[in-house]
DNA sequence: TTAATTGATTACCTAAAGGTAACTGATTAC
DNA sequence: GTAATCAGTTACCTTTAGGTAATCAATTAA
């Protein structure tokens, strides 16, 4: 049985998971994708989020280039935090997994949410 | 800043990532895929896999309709684990967490695996 | 001067995922 | 009866993810 090729091929599905996996990343790229820029912003349009995730998530996030940090020097510190283009290419992925797992929920429970 | 619809289409997303993270269940799924039907078959196609986690991986799999289990008695008992057809439907998601991993790679690191 | 706001960091704790290893029950071959 | 094989289970431990709350530095308004 061939394994060595078919097992390579999941670095990269784990990188992928490791970027989008987790309780936050996703609900966090789509706050910043609907426009909201600020730390608190962003903390405050997802309830239950606390700074210190939400920290590490941008940090996280910045270094995959899904979003840019700028800081602005005002009266209170502001900090902008955008979405990149290439932070685009993950929507497809999240449709997808989002069509596989709406379908699912229909079969294992015959009903929708 | 329209939050409700949005989140609520992340439950499906969390469905998913359920059902294919972890450590294990894809690879698992994959040596299935590939002809592996016997438990201690899988669990020797895995490198470092252990029989407790297996079990357990087994159990939700078989719950979420992606593999049929079968007891078949004879000497050593042996039970037959099988992929439905229906599991075929998360090749199609696999290979869209894969394919952008990988790109992922070559982007941020310049090289591929 | 005090309070408030922004953008964090730090120390500490809990819960969940996963790892280790010993053990069970059934059966058969020796 | 002893050993071996298959398919697990159980108890216990470690590691990681995430939660809680206090704190800090900068700035401005009252």
């Amino acid at each position: 049985m061939e394994h060595k090729e078919c097992m390579s091929a999941l670095l990269p599905v784990r990188d992928t998971l490791d970027i989008i996996g987790g309780k936050w990343k996703i609900l966090i790229l789509i706050s910043i994708w609907e426009g909201n820029k600020h730390f608190r912003e962003i903390e405050r349009s997802i309830p239950k989020l606390s700074t210190k995730v939400l920290s590490k998530e941008l940090k996280d996030m910045e270094e995959n280039q899904l979003i840019t940090r700028t800081v602005l020097n005002g009266f209170p510190v502001r900090t902008e935090y955008r979405p990149t283009e290439y932070s685009k290419t993950l929507q497809k992925v999240i449709l997808e997994l989002q069509h596989w797992g709406a379908n699912h929920r229909k079969k294992i429970f015959g009903r929708e949410y």
